[in-house]
DNA sequence: AAGTGGTCTAGACCACCAA
DNA sequence: TGGTGGTCTAGACCACTTA
């Protein structure tokens, strides 16, 4: 899988990863003490601890003092997710991508909104409809806020010919994001927009993100039951 | 946050971070070398080194040989999904949990299933449907296959008393798992186990675990939409 | 071609925890 | 209380990349 050369350490790492993988080392056994390893693999305690402070990293070892190194019970709690970046998801598929702005509108929060974004009362927000075809069919829905207390240069920028997603991914640094998923029923006027009846399947994306300042922006992305599998993965292999 | 001394390299690592949080180093900016940083906080190029690392491996920081260190533009595309364990998810809501067992076959592997499975023809898998319950309200339909080539033990197996995911995980090392996160309308005879009228909208996770040896498992899990919002996030805190 | 990060060493002392 | 991992040093050489 990887090219080239591997360093020391990344030797030691895959070797012991291997090990666990092959069940030569089952979960709960403890591998041998770094000094012994140290010896196995003729090089320095440094090496050795690089290779499996890495392993430990990656939830597959747990080091017990005095007691030694030992392989974890994997538990199918944590998964890497890929949150899709929709136009590049469209092209990727080979579809035509197109995007337009249902409506835009700058407003002052509600008393609700600003609970919920923890700004003071009367901050602005610029809210963003907009719909992502793919070869000219509706795809996704996006409703979306944009806190101009954080962010007010969106006030001057033109969302018409520039997705806000984008402008706001190269222009506006953040820190954190929350991604909420669930399935929902479409209202009727969603439903009207994607040219299907009303309470048909939809899988449901809010995502909001943050930096020091506050929240910059939260979005509702709504997709078709059949238009979006969202795909997680937990892995032994690949750091 | 974190209790005790930190160790130096961490306190390295949580002085950049938090720069980098403060936009004080903003996303692309260079950070100082790794000589410089030796200098200020009078220590061994090695320390230095481990606080980097660890803030390269979070994807936060990104290095360039000759030319420096910088800070990464933050992208939305991976975040850390928590997959709920059901019953824990149940019982820490509060709910009574409870458990039954709609069906229970053995049979021989169709040709689509060994294709999907990868495993030789006349494979035999433990087909086992169930009901998860909440309060005395069905909370999620699951419907899995074990593979017995992989998992002879499960045959002889009374998961009428122990839900088969317990099982498995306690008894069944596994190196991978992959999920499949996605919305459906429900069809009849879902929709009436669950009460609901044919067409309702539900949550659809689908999830295949495996080992060295093969897959070990793979479920299908539905959940009323109301009763399940799946969280993923990514933060540039916290390790 | 120069300077960055990448790696590695052969020690050392310490903190913690199980025996 | 002994042995484990946790951390750190003060060097060294190498590989890569970009200026």
């Amino acid at each position: 899988m990887q090219q080239g050369k591997l360093s020391l350490h990344e030797i030691i790492r895959e070797d012991i990863r291997k090990r666990i993988q092959a069940n030569e080392w089952p979960p709960g056994c403890r591998i041998p003490f770094e000094h012994e390893l140290m010896v196995r693999y003729d090089c320095s305690r440094m090496t050795v601890n690089k290779a499996i402070t890495s392993l430990v990293n990656q939830g597959i070892l747990e080091r017990r003092r005095k007691a030694g190194t030992f392989v974890v019970y994997p538990s199918t709690h944590r998964a890497i997710i890929v949150i899709p970046d929709i136009r590049r998801a469209i092209l990727e598929a080979g579809f035509t991508y197109a995007y337009s702005i249902l409506y835009q509108n700058k407003r002052v929060m509600s008393a609700e909104e600003c609970s919920s974004y923890k700004c003071a009362d009367g901050t602005k927000v610029l809210e963003v409809i907009s719909l992502h075809n793919a070869n000219g069919r509706p795809y996704a829905y996006e409703a979306r806020r944009i806190n101009l207390a954080v962010v007010p240069d969106a006030e001057r920028t033109d969302f018409f010919t520039t997705p806000p997603s984008i402008w706001l991914l190269t222009h506006v640094p953040w820190t954190n994001a929350e991604h909420e998923i669930k399935s929902l029923s479409l209202t009727e006027d969603i439903a009207n927009i994607f040219r299907v009846s009303t309470g048909s399947a939809a899988l449901h994306l809010h995502r909001r993100t943050f930096n020091d300042i506050g929240i910059v922006t939260d979005v509702d992305q709504y997709f078709l039951s059949d238009d979006l599998t969202l795909k997680a993965s937990f892995s032994i292999s690949e750091p």
